[in-house]
DNA sequence: GTTGAAAAGTGAACTCG
DNA sequence: CGAGTTCACTTTTCAAC
C-alpha cells in the first residue's frame, strides 16, 4: 500500500464507480494499471467493497440514537457482536473505555420504532441496562478518510 | 421512490459497482430501465454518491473516539458545524438529546493524532470542554441499511 | 503500458397501459 | 405521458502480450 494507492482510494471514497480509466488518469496510470491496483486492494482486503452513499431522510430512517450498553459480569465481545448482529437497527457498534462496555449507533424508521429496537438489544441475557442519547440534528457525516 | 428503487437501493448497498444488467435482472426490468430509475435517484437526492468500504485498519486509522462536546452558552448548530469541518479527524457530528450539545465520531492513526484533533475541536471558542469515549474494538460496521 | 475482443453504458426510437 | 423495451453505437473492462 504505498502512495499511488492512497491516491486509488482517494477516488473510488469521493466516487465509488469511477472508471478505470478516470482513476489512472488522476494517479498518473494507464486504466488496466489502475484496474489491476484496484483489484489487488480488494484481494489483500484494503478494500472491502463498493457502496452507495444514501441520503438517510430521503429514505426512512431519520431517527437515529446512540446508546450506552452495560453488561452483566463479564462478556466476550464476540458474544456480543453476535447477538447485536440479529438487529438490523444497530448500524455500528463497539466496546469502549469507561463505565459502558459498548456503545451502539441505532437508527430506525421513527421513535417508536427505535423503541422496539431498543427492546431487540435489551432482550439480550447479559446487557444489565442501556443509557441512550437521541441524535437532534446530524452536522457532519463523512463516510471515512 | 417505490418497492422497484428500494430493491434497486439494496442491490448498490451490496455491490455499489453492480451494473445495469445486474441490476436490472434482480429487480426484473432491462439494464437501461434500471440505469433510469438510478439516474432518478441520483437526481432526486436519495442517492448521494457512491464509495469505497474500506478495512479502517488497512490504511492507518485504527484509533477511533466518541467524544461528547459541552459548549459555553448557546450555540447555533450551523457555527458548529462550520468549525468542527475544518478538522478531518471528525468523521461524524450531531447535536443530541441530554447533557452535552453535541457527539463527535473522530478518527486518527494512534493515540497522539487523536489527541492533537481532538486540541483542534477544543480551540473552538464555544466549546466549554469534552468527554471522550476511546473505542476498544469495533464489533459490527454497517455500511447503512 | 499497449492492444483488441467481449461486456457494459447510454441515447434514441418505439410500445404499452 | 410515464415507464419499459429493443436496438444501435460508444465507452469501459480485462486478459494476453
Amino acid at each position: 500500500m504505498d502512495v499511488i494507492d492512497r491516491r486509488i482510494v482517494d477516488c473510488l471514497l469521493r466516487d465509488g464507480r469511477a472508471t478505470y480509466g478516470d482513476i489512472g488518469a488522476q494517479v498518473g496510470l494507464s486504466a488496466p494499471a489502475a484496474k489491476r491496483r484496484v483489484d489487488r486492494l480488494r484481494a489483500s482486503g484494503a478494500i472491502r467493497g463498493f457502496t452507495v452513499v444514501l441520503d438517510p431522510s430521503a429514505l426512512g430512517w431519520t431517527t437515529e440514537a446512540y446508546v450506552e450498553v452495560y453488561c452483566r459480569g463479564n462478556v466476550s465481545p464476540r458474544q456480543l457482536r453476535e447477538s447485536l448482529e440479529r438487529v438490523p437497527e444497530v448500524l455500528g457498534a463497539c466496546t469502549v473505555s469507561g463505565a459502558a462496555d459498548a456503545l451502539l449507533h441505532m437508527a430506525a424508521r421513527d421513535i417508536e420504532h427505535l423503541e422496539q429496537a431498543m427492546e431487540r438489544v435489551r432482550d439480550h441475557p447479559d446487557i444489565d441496562h442501556t443509557e441512550s442519547v437521541i441524535v437532534l440534528s446530524r452536522l457532519i457525516d463523512r463516510p471515512r478518510s
